[in-house]
DNA sequence: AAGAAGATTCGCT
DNA sequence: GCGAATCTTCTTA
């Protein structure tokens, strides 16, 4: 859920990516440094990164104080806000608003101020309680990573059409 | 102080 | 399907 001076948008999240303490692909595994300083936060806080130099992508830290770790948001279906949403983006399809980390970074207007907030409180970003109960939850092998490719930790909703890559239509 | 790599996306062939 | 765009952060000299 995401509020803004432009106004509400909010989405039900069909796909993520874990990162675990002492997973060589996370983010973390250096240990703390400027950039990523969020992910060592009580679990339920927002670590906002910028990818590939264009695109804020989402992560909700997973641990206990001082551990690193989080869960990368990876797509959205698209709840409240879709005209804002489409603006944003530039297009129209509902399709493309939120498949994938940049695009939904985009879509909701995350950047580096939202970076550290409090998911589990009031403020511009937070987690909601679920509209619908989740359809099955299959897991497969983490996109775009050259680490850690072997291990399980991508989860998404069989079947959405939301989902980015494989897994999004297939079984 | 400079160089290389990166949890991606978009447009063109 | 493939390659460019783009810039922050970390590493090395």
């Amino acid at each position: 859920m995401r509020e803004s001076d432009e106004g509400r948008t909010s989405g039900r999240i069909v796909e993520t990516e874990a990162y675990v303490p002492g997973d060589a692909a996370g983010h973390a595994y250096v240990g703390p440094t400027d950039r990523n300083r969020t992910l060592f936060l009580r679990r339920g806080h927002a670590y906002v990164y910028l990818s590939y130099g264009i695109h804020f992508c989402v992560n909700v830290s997973g641990a206990t104080p001082g551990v690193g770790a989080g869960t990368l948001l990876r797509a959205l279906e698209p709840l409240e806000g879709v005209p804002l949403m489409q603006a944003r983006r530039g297009t129209l399809r509902l399709i493309d608003l939120a498949r994938g980390p940049g695009r939904l970074g985009q879509a909701m207007a995350i950047d580096r101020a939202l970076d550290g907030t409090d998911l589990c409180a009031c403020g511009p970003l937070w987690l909601a309680d679920a509209v619908r109960p989740p359809g099955k939850v299959k897991a497969s092998v983490r996109i775009g990573i050259s680490k850690e490719t072997a291990r399980l930790l991508r989860f998404y909703e069989q079947g959405n059409p939301h989902v980015s890559g494989p897994g999004a239509l297939r079984r």
